[in-house]
RNA sequence: GGUGGAGUCGCAUAGCGGCCGAGUGCGCACGCCUCGAAAGCGUGUGAGGGGCGACCCUCCGUGGGUUCAAAUCCCACCUCCACCGCCA
């Protein structure tokens, strides 16, 4: 949610920054309009009410003819108030409603454009030349006894799958040593619920064009996050921080799941786009005055799992388009996939500014004592989908695969090889 | 799932439907006292919102209701505690 009292002193910058994600700026209008017209019924709701509170104090105290008078005065002013806030109530709403469907502000620096006008920021290692052709992640997985997607979809349906044997043991492996690397860089570990609360999905901005892509549980009206970002955002809702918590890393390890509604035909083979999945996720809350420097930094931590697993990849600063509800600023990771000739995304970094921190009441206690709102920051550390990435790089001819250097003591492993020829 | 109890301004507690429209203790901050400290004394001490301002409004788990007036009465829900049952 964007701050209502600095889009009434500079409403072009909402404006800009709608234009740059190609949104709708009649909203600034519509916005100004209901908030001029909400605070006038405010004024007068709370004018009627001080009056109502003063005449029913004086009831109690007049004497016994004065006080039919009163009391039918105070009965007129209670209908009247009760309209009036009523009016109020309904504005104020309707504000709300408006003003939760308006995108994070986005940086200025952000480059503006759409899906395709993302900026390449940097570029690791090159992409290996292969003296044989390489086989893709799925067919590499089933040779070692590492991916089943038949029996997946069998027991769950399609994009589901099992991990098996070294294909577990490479999973567990994978999230490991991120979780350590986070520890070991001053994250605080947490496992959290993966069942929230709808005002918990709310706040964190996935119901609104994303709802479509969250698994609800109608009998218990709870959602399945479809990353810890949103139970480790939750976590600290509705509190007042203390300043020298800031800033506060935690490290979330849970399963995501995603409907991946509308993604029909695309990535269908093996466990590229899935509805279940695991993930370990940054998660800061930060003062707003450094919360730019450590998107930089989540965005280093990220680069240095990735220069770990030894994969060729990009770093792709997203277009304003392209951004989140919740993010002013995106940065991808992209690793490079022989299969498929192109780089695929594996961790994405968002500095969501102090938007979320609206939605969820997330404060901290500032020098001056005053509470003021957070920044949040997201970024990933590893997620099933590495997986691809780390067979299909460091794959040889007959079908074994080298396991990186970082990961061989959490995989307890220096090859894994194939089980069946194919 | 059942029965009983409880949810008040950081913590702990008080609170007859209006006259305290939230009191007290602790904690905290500042001041006095002191060579310095402790103790003692004094003052202050929540959040959100509106108004140029004086000020005003909202919030006593949440949401409804009764009333001129609700922390206080009624209804529903949520959470916590205790015990019982069921499952592991």
């Amino acid at each position: 949610m964007i701050d209502l009292r600095a889009l009434r002193d500079d409403p072009d910058r909402l404006r800009a920054s709608q234009r740059a994600r190609g949104e709708d700026e009649s909203v600034v209008d519509r916005l100004l309009d209901l908030d001029s017209r909400h605070r006038a019924a405010l004024a007068r709701f709370e004018s009627l009410r001080a009056e109502q509170k003063s005449v029913g104090k004086s009831v109690s105290r007049a004497s016994a003819d004065e006080r039919e008078a009163l009391l039918a005065r105070a009965k007129g002013l209670a209908a009247d108030v009760k309209s009036a806030e009523a009016e109020a109530e309904a504005l104020s709403a309707e504000l709300a409603a408006l003003l939760r469907t308006v995108p994070n502000i986005v940086e200025a620096e952000a480059p503006v454009g759409g899906v395709d006008d993302f900026v390449v920021v940097d570029q690791v290692g090159t992409p290996r030349e292969f003296d044989f052709t390489p086989r893709d992640h799925l067919e590499l997985g089933e040779m070692l006894g590492a991916i089943d997607t038949d029996r997946g979809a069998k027991v769950s349906g399609a994009r589901f799958y099992f991990l098996t044997g070294v294909g577990a043991m490479l999973e567990l492996g994978l999230l490991n040593l991120a979780m350590q690397r986070a520890a070991a860089n001053g994250f605080t570990p947490v496992i959290p619920p993966v069942l929230v609360k709808p005002e918990t999905m709310e706040g964190t901005g996935f119901l609104g064009e994303h709802s479509a892509e969250v698994y609800h549980l109608p009998a218990d009206d709870l959602y399945l996050v479809g990353t810890s970002e949103v139970p480790l955002a939750g976590y600290h809702a509705n509190e007042i921080l203390p300043a020298d918590m800031l800033p506060t890393r935690y490290v979330g390890w849970s399963s995501c799941f995603r409907r991946e509604a509308g993604s029909y035909g695309k990535d269908t083979r093996g466990i590229i786009r899935v509805h279940q999945f695991n993930k370990v996720e940054m998660f800061v809350y930060a003062h707003p005055d450094q919360a730019h420097e450590e998107h930089l930094r989540l965005l280093g931590w990220e680069r240095e799992m990735l220069d770990l697993l030894e994969v060729p990849y990009r770093v792709v600063d997203i277009a304003t388009g392209d951004l989140g509800t919740s993010a002013a600023r995106k940065y991808d990771c992209e690793a490079w996939v022989p299969s498929q000739g192109c780089y695929r995304e594996l961790t994405s970094t968002s500095n969501c500014t102090d938007f979320q921190s609206r939605r969820l009441n997330i404060r901290y206690r500032d020098a001056d004592g005053k509470p003021r709102f957070a920044a949040t920051l997201n970024g990933t550390l590893a997620t099933t989908r590495w997986i691809v990435a780390i067979l299909e790089n460091h794959q040889r001819e007959d079908g074994s695969v080298v396991v990186p250097e970082a990961l061989r003591p959490f995989v307890g492993r220096d090859v894994l090889e194939p089980v069946t020829k194919k």
